[in-house]
DNA sequence: AGAAATAGTGCATTAAAATGCTCTTTTTAA
DNA sequence: TTAAAAAGAGCATTTTAATGCACTATTTCT
């Protein structure tokens, strides 16, 4: 998954759950400012900042192999 | 996936392919002090030096929500 | 055990993330 | 179409990630 989609994940689930960035800055404990230049493609979240709004979002960051069993 | 998840897969996978803490630093861009640092459970790297990590080792960041379809 | 390789840490510096405040632009709703 | 709400951006400050260098601690060989 790469930056752009991340960012963009982020922030559907976000628009489908209806919350506002402000809402969500204020639920997650993620500055509101970092939140909108995040948003809008700008910056470089630290995991932690990745983590607040994820446990907020229902979602989950996982790393984890690329290649598929067998046959790539 | 928590933070000390995120830590162990990364330094696992660096051990399983046999390369040294050196050796990936040089491979991802990423500075030894950092991979140190961030292996030995401190700090709180940015996405894109997990990224540049997970590349190399043939890893992939995701996001996902985190409930299963139905009955959670 | 002793040497060599690999990993972890302290200290200092630089670059950049996080943040707040204010203002502009865009979207939404009446 | 206008007013209100929400999103995006400039500027300045504080905090902290990223980094290098040098040293210590561990692990891994022979």
């Amino acid at each position: 998954m790469h930056f752009e989609e991340l960012i963009k994940s982020i922030k559907e689930r976000r628009q489908m759950m209806q919350v506002t960035q402000e809402t969500l800055a204020e639920l997650s404990g993620v500055g509101l400012r970092t939140l909108k230049q995040f948003e809008s493609g700008k910056g470089n979240p630290t995991l932690q900042t990745l983590q607040k709004l994820a446990d907020v979002l229902g979602m989950e960051l996982s790393l984890r192999l690329k290649t598929i069993s067998r046959n790539p």
